[in-house]
DNA sequence: TATTTTTGATGACGATCATCATCTATAATG
DNA sequence: CATTATAGATGATGATCGTCATCAAAAATA
């Protein structure tokens, strides 16, 4: 049936990294076949090197996407709330929200994707895009921090080690009593208690 | 060759389970296959049926062999040290050693397998060990946060979610100066000033 | 309209995987 | 010592994988 013209061309690269960017999320790099990305998009498997290099860039753009997304949307929450204080309550409240564990959606890309990440070569190219995507998400918790702290960059990095840490715990304890505790224990610990 | 006395028979199956539980670590459990690990311990693949049932069962029982070591170390750790701010200042300084990022060393379980066990099926084994050696750290950080603080438990499971994603965050960031960063600041955040 | 370009569908390749059937040599048993 | 049970080596099976060669058809271009 192709070809197909140049708009809808680059809209069906931009559904194949779209729809990559949840799958890997959801089953990690191995977990995703280049044919299942490609079906997710609804195409089929062999149109996919024209789009993309090689599954390796396939991941590091969907890791990029992820993790902008969800600096955006940090950055949107920021920018609506009343104060530095209401914004990181809000922040951490939907990123431990309870039933994040039980109800297996996709989750946040620095919990998803860490440990994926952190096994393969460091000339990868997803190793950069992880990095950076990092950086934005500890840029988006430093602006709220500004105000509260005189060390905003060490405590966003705090900040995120612990949200990622008790994310990542309680997705993989799913199921047990520990996954709600452990939610329950680190939104009592960064969450304010007059909010 | 075989057959093989009953005791070297028992000696193999320990040594597969040990190597298995340093390599999942490493690669994760889709990135180490049954005749590596079988390899590993000096042994051909064709053996392995014979000493588990499935890869699965040699997942679960080499998470929990890795939770049981570092439950351990850390029970020992505590026990040797002068009081339990030392002790803490011990695990966790040990915990977030600078280096650990950089030098791909096998990880702790908690942070090397999160992702793999949060994606598998919850009826897979490796679940209910990964559950359980979790309850294993919080139970060795509980007695030294005891005399601390008047929540131990919530303390703990906050104090483990924060080095489990440091930690998590550095390895995946390794080879950036964010590596550094995150490991320095949660030291700094979780290590009292006195020590 | 005639020509050129290129998307993406089809199919195949070599490699790797978990699992199992078979075999054999030796430990265990008497 | 004769018999039996079994650890583990060998090899095969069917499935799945990333990647690529090929090709048809429609868009772009003239």
């Amino acid at each position: 049936m192709p070809r197909v013209s140049r708009a809808q061309a680059h809209a069906h690269r931009e559904a194949i990294a779209e729809a990559a960017a949840r799958l890997f999320r959801e089953r990690g790099f191995d977990g995703v076949s280049v044919a299942e990305a490609m079906s997710a998009a609804g195409l089929t498997h062999g149109g996919f090197y024209g789009h993309f290099q090689s599954k390796d860039a396939l991941a590091a753009e969907a890791c990029e996407r992820s993790f902008a997304k969800s600096a955006e949307a940090w950055r949107a929450t920021a920018a609506a709330a009343a104060s530095p204080e209401a914004a990181l309550a809000e922040i951490v409240g939907n990123y431990l929200r309870d039933g994040a564990e039980t109800v297996p959606r996709p989750a946040c890309a620095a919990v998803a994707l860490a440990g994926d990440v952190a096994r393969c070569p460091p000339e990868k190219p997803v190793h950069n895009a992880f990095a950076e995507g990092v950086e934005a998400l500890l840029a988006a918790l430093e602006g709220p921090l500004a105000q509260r702290s005189e060390t905003p960059r060490a405590d966003a990095a705090v900040l995120l080690a612990t949200l990622v840490g008790a994310l990542g715990l309680a997705r993989a304890t799913r199921g047990t009593p520990l996954a709600a505790e452990i939610l329950a224990a680190a939104r009592a610990h960064l969450i304010p208690q007059g909010s």
